[in-house]
DNA sequence: ATTCACGTTACATTTAATGTTACATGATTC
DNA sequence: GAATCATGTAACATTAAATGTAACGTGAAT
């Protein structure tokens, strides 16, 4: 299948929400994304369900942020989204009734909730409004180096 | 796209191969892995390549291993068998031109960079001998239960 | 009333693994 | 040496899940 860019997607369009003045449009949203209004309505769906986002209809309608940047992690996001298949790898039965599969599924798979454990605790450990601190580093240390005075 | 099962694969056959005299066809390999001879050889393909096992053909011809079961870790069969992509997320741009984006995409991936490399070092930790001596002991210890003597 | 923008359904497209068919090649058996 | 067995390989079909698209409905602002 294809590669799941939902919780990238969404954690891209969320910080330009937050450094944006008023609602934006799924027109607009889909195309900083690339994409098409129907997608990121239905991807938005989950962020407005979990409460992180509101939609408006009709004229100077579009969509707003509507949480504290600092209460929101990339693993509330990635779970609003769908929480989705994280593993592209892993066995086709799990509960199988071979017994040397049963050894070989649950030392891959071991594995892989380790890795999984260790992913979900990253995304936890970050908040959106660190991502947009990170952003705002950049830049600033950007015109820093040609503008000093910014310090 | 679909789950990637060829590691998962591989490995039970390789365990059975191990503990089989004289070589398995792919017509009996793929009956027990419940799919078709020709996926077998496409795949044990790529263990053939890395010396792991060897195929003949005509009567009596088939797989059978040509290696250490002790020198072959579960890393090496995964990339055996082409060391497909592990994870189902991520970006599409691996490098966009918005500095939010390339914000996000660092988070991201520097998690599922360190995920990974848990899970490629959990897998190189492993060797196939280990995987056979963890099935016997589990035999072992069923058989022992009401059979003893087998100690 | 018109326009704008979201909400939703239904269907098409994409992608990589997997499944399947067909045929070639080499080894063994008789 | 003909038949059979088993692999090798190419070509194409199927599958699953995300993504893309078209069509239509609803509510809000002008």
């Amino acid at each position: 299948m294809r590669n799941d860019s939902r919780l990238s997607r969404m954690l891209h369009v969320l910080l330009h929400m937050a450094r944006h003045d008023g609602p934006m449009t799924s027109e607009v949203v889909a195309r900083m994304l690339g994409t098409n209004p129907v997608v990121v309505r239905r991807t938005m769906a989950g962020l407005r369900k979990a409460g992180y986002v509101r939609s408006e209809k009709g004229h100077g309608g579009g969509w707003t942020i509507a949480m504290d940047l600092a209460k929101v992690s990339l693993l509330d996001v990635h779970r609003a989204v769908g929480g989705p298949r994280i593993f592209a790898i892993g066995s086709e039965h799990p509960n199988p009734d071979c017994a040397v599969e049963k050894v070989v599924n649950e030392a891959v798979e071991g594995a892989m909730r380790e890795a999984e454990a260790l992913l979900i605790g990253r995304l936890g450990e970050v908040s959106l409004a660190e991502l947009a601190k990170r952003f705002d580093m950049r830049c600033t240390g950007a015109i820093e180096a040609r503008a000093p005075e910014q310090t």
